[in-house]
DNA sequence: GCGATCACGTA
DNA sequence: CGTACGTGATCGCA
């Protein structure tokens, strides 16, 4: 074919993207760090079908620029009535434009002009230099563009369905000629475009007029012999319909930076479309779609091949002493539980994708010792989740040491919040590329690809530690992983590893005391109730007890009912007395207590101590949490609870156990952050801070503050911290909410600081989209800008919380990393065993208490310098109860 | 067997 | 209508 006709597309980017913004959810289609992407992707799809159906030689897509054209100048009630176009649309369109470019499509706009004026000049333009024409538009009024050489395509259904509207198409659908629809759609008026209508004229009517008179000057001109009611409301309203008509007229002449030659397809920069693709985090899939409708054949230097890995099959310790020195990936597999993990099978592979993997148990002693002293060695190791390798590595004598890079750590930091951090899923959200293992990386022993299995895994971490680190330092979080996160995982590893030793039979006994205490509760509210199989643990059943059978008067709503909480109970209980109540209250302290004891019994190891996994990639604000148990929500306000910290004691070999703990970490934070003058004054001078504050707040003397007062403000200045209202306030004071909102007000007055800081931070935070610690931790927080108001307030409170809490959890990262060093240093015995958010608990050996306990007060009194001095107060005994202070 | 919901312990 | 967690019980669903 040596005459190929020219083919021109014209796209009306705005309607089509926002098309598809409606017709994908944006849940699906956002990005880790909050980006919408369901328009980008929707428009994509269609231009990937348009182009391969219409194999078009040239393209344009033409975009609207802000909501005022020269048509609202004349007619400013013009689209008038649309809703505001969504944040998350408009972000999106930048970066559709640049995708575009990338993919050598061109893309106009031109200022005061709507998209469609665009496309009409060109089409206009382009039909006596031969080019055959097609419009892709969602806005009809381009129907009177089609002619025997262009042609509309118009979505039906999403963008899905196109359909064709060529000039007998519009005949049919509309029973006019394009050169008629504008003067139709003027008689009409067009809801959509804000456009008045005429009483009584609909479609039908003004279909029939206009191919009665041929077009509507000729309509209007014998307007007069219009008979009826219609006739006078037409020529009531000739002036609206004449200014219709000249607002649906396209503008075929406008001055363009191309002209329709000049729209010829560029050739696509795989190179940019590749990395912006990345950053969309979309899969291959659209990608290859569009690239071969652009008849571009996948290109392999964009995506540069995975290095091959070779599998070595000489024997490990040959293997090994061939890499001496070099950071290789290591992968390995068993149980990683604390104490009692076990390694299976490794692999490792080297820079050069050179690799090697088998089984523990198949080793001969020669390899099993040198891979044993390789894994012990101080030979930079780049791992996924190493705390667990440490784990399973113990299991069989081996300390892991040399730990270079932790890819879990490392994607834990780039994106904190996410649901998992397992090597499948970080490497697919990194990479781009499907890894194919199991969730954990895994497989059975029966498998017989296991050895692939494992190389790949390695692989894929040797990968991922190119990759990972690089991204951290772009975002200012090198230092936090390399010189934080990492080293602390050795150290929590130990800390789990060791333990905490309990008294089983005070466990036990106490346990026993609960079961008898639930049981007697049981009974009498069982009794009370009248009926024998009430579970007092089952909220639908209280319920039914509570305000039906006891007719008592019903709580807050909840989304299954009213609430049995121990908080609407016990109000409950203060205004309608009632012995169920108590029963009931009492039953849910000590089952509470009960099932503690049981989880903690049965967590127990052989050597009598408590082995808690402390995850390091859980929480989205940089605290640890605690699992298998959980020990740091440990009973402590409670006689009871009391009675069950007492059961922690000091192990066999040392002397004491230590407490440690940070006095008001989260408002000394504040303090600094909002750099309020009253609240570093007040700290600096070792001031109690909340009878200073009380004192400034109510306008009385430090004298004057009453312990009453002090509760409220103590309450006022912690829900600051968490973005409490002033109606929340007045709830947790059970005061009116008037009152409440003055305490506020009068809060703000006289620490201004604060305010200014709880403001700035949530404007802050929704401009970067996300939130940062002192340490440039990030929080991203996209619901920020939610037009949900719940979800949008709730990221609000987290946002002002985030670098509150998260800085304080870095701050006591800082400090274990130097106690631990500290204590290396000085060759002291003593360990630090667990952290519960501002609090440390150490075992004392023999004869330490005074230097180690200096140690610790020291090292985290000064752990940072911040514009307040931290405070850190301890306590010792021979269990937890008793080292509380 | 699994997820949602409620409840409740900690900082 | 106050942040951050983990665990256990029940209940409705598959």
């Amino acid at each position: 074919m040596t005459d190929e006709k020219n083919r021109l597309m014209l796209i009306d980017g705005h309607s089509m993207a926002f098309r598809a913004f409606y017709a994908l959810p944006t849940e699906k289609f956002t990005t880790s760090t909050g980006q919408a992407t369901n328009a980008i992707y929707g428009f994509l799809s269609m231009l990937a079908t348009l182009l391969h159906d219409e194999q078009p030689t040239h393209v344009a897509v033409a975009f609207d620029v802000g909501r005022t054209t020269f048509r609202t100048e004349m007619f400013p009630d013009y689209k008038a009535q649309r809703d505001e176009t969504p944040p998350e649309f408009i972000s999106q369109i930048p970066i559709l434009k640049n995708l575009l470019t990338a993919l050598g499509i061109t893309t106009i706009e031109k200022p005061n002009y709507e998209a469609d004026d665009i496309i009409a000049t060109l089409a206009t333009t382009a039909q006596p230099l031969g080019f055959e024409t097609l419009i892709v538009t969602g806005d009809r009024d381009s129907l009177q563009l089609v002619n025997n050489t262009t042609t509309v395509l118009y979505p039906m259904k999403g963008v899905s369905v196109i359909h064709r509207f060529t000039p007998q198409a519009v005949q049919d659908k509309y029973g006019l000629t394009p050169e008629q629809y504008p003067d139709f759609a003027a008689l009409r008026g067009d809801p959509s475009d804000n456009l008045p209508s005429i009483p009584k004229v609909g479609e039908k009517t003004a279909t029939k007029w206009i191919v009665q008179h041929g077009n509507l000057t000729n309509l209007l001109n014998n307007a007069d012999t219009i008979k009826g009611v219609v006739g006078t409301n037409l020529r009531e309203r000739i002036d609206q319909v004449k200014l219709n008509r000249q607002l649906t007229e396209m503008v075929k002449n406008l001055d363009l930076t191309h002209t329709p030659p000049e729209l010829k397809l560029q050739p696509v920069n795989t190179k940019t479309l590749t990395e912006d693709f990345n950053n969309l985090e979309f899969g291959t899939t659209l990608r290859t779609k569009i690239l071969k409708a652009r008849g571009v054949t996948v290109d392999t230097t964009a995506t540069p091949p995975q290095t091959p890995t070779t599998v070595d099959t000489i024997g490990v310790a040959k293997w090994l002493k061939q890499h001496p020195t070099e950071a290789m990936a290591v992968h390995i597999t068993g149980r990683g539980t604390p104490a009692t993990g076990d390694a299976e099978s490794f692999a490792i592979i080297d820079q050069n994708h050179h690799a090697i993997a088998g089984n523990f148990a198949d080793l001969n002693p020669k390899d099993d010792k040198a891979l044993a002293d390789y894994l012990q060695s101080t030979q930079p190791k780049f791992l996924h989740d190493a705390k667990t390798t440490y784990h399973m590595l113990a299991g069989r004598g081996i300390t892991l040491g040399g730990i270079a890079h932790d890819t879990a750590l490392a994607a834990y930091l780039l994106n904190p919040g996410q649901r998992t951090y397992d090597l499948k899923t970080t490497y697919q959200r990194h990479l781009h590329r499907t890894l194919e293992i199991t969730e954990t990386g895994q497989l059975s022993l029966l498998d017989i690809t296991n050895t692939n299995t494992l190389i790949t895994a390695a692989a894929a971490i040797l990968e991922l530690a190119a990759t990972l680190p690089t991204k951290l330092a772009t975002i200012n979080e090198l230092e936090l992983y390399l010189d934080l996160e990492l080293p602390l995982t050795t150290i929590l590893a130990e800390m789990e590893a060791t333990g905490i030793a309990v008294d089983i039979p005070t466990l036990e006994e106490q346990l026993d005391t609960f079961t008898n205490l639930v049981t007697q509760e049981e009974t009498a509210a069982r009794t009370i109730a009248g009926d024998p199989n009430l579970l007092l643990t089952s909220p639908k059943q209280l319920q039914v007890v509570l305000f039906e059978t006891l007719g008592l008067p019903k709580t807050k709503k909840i989304k299954t009912g009213y609430s049995t909480a121990a908080k609407e109970i016990e109000t409950l209980a203060a205004n309608h007395p009632h012995e169920f109540l108590n029963h009931l209250l009492a039953h849910r302290e000590y089952q509470k207590m009960k099932t503690t004891l049981e989880g903690l019994i049965k967590a127990v190891g052989d050597d009598g101590r408590i082995h808690t996994t402390f995850q390091q990639t859980m929480t989205s604000t940089g605290r640890l949490s605690s699992t298998d148990p959980n020990l740091q929500n440990i009973p402590i306000r409670t006689p009871a609870g009391k009675k069950i910290r007492s059961a922690f004691t000091v192990g066999t070999n040392y002397e004491t156990l230590l407490t440690a703990d940070y006095s008001q970490i989260e408002m000394r934070v504040m303090a600094h952050l909002s750099n309020d003058p009253g609240l570093i004054t007040a700290y600096n001078n070792g001031e109690d801070l909340h009878n200073y504050v009380g004192a400034k707040v109510f306008d009385v003397p430090p004298s004057g503050v009453t312990p009453e007062l002090r509760r409220k403000v103590k309450a006022l200045s912690y829900g600051l911290v968490y973005g409490l209202s002033a109606f929340g306030l007045s709830q947790q004071l059970n005061i009116p909410a008037g009152e409440a909102k003055q305490i506020m007000e009068n809060y703000f007055h006289r620490f201004g600081g604060v305010k200014h800081y709880l403001d700035t931070v949530v404007t802050q935070a929704r401009k970067d989209g996300y939130t940062a610690t002192l340490f440039d931790r990030r929080r991203y927080l996209p619901e920020l800008t939610s037009t949900n108001r719940a979800t949008r307030e709730n990221a609000e409170r987290a946002a002002l919380n985030a670098p509150i809490q998260g800085t304080a959890a870095d701050i006591i990262k800082i400090a274990m990393l130097r106690i631990h060093h500290e204590l290396k240093k000085t060759n002291a015995k003593s360990r630090v065993l667990l952290q519960v958010h501002d609090e440390l608990v150490v075992e004392i050996a023999p004869g330490e208490l005074t230097t180690v306990k200096k140690l610790i007060e020291h090292e985290m009194d000064n752990a940072i310098t911040l514009k307040v001095p931290l405070e850190v107060s301890t306590g010792h005994g021979p269990n937890w109860d008793a080292a509380a202070h």
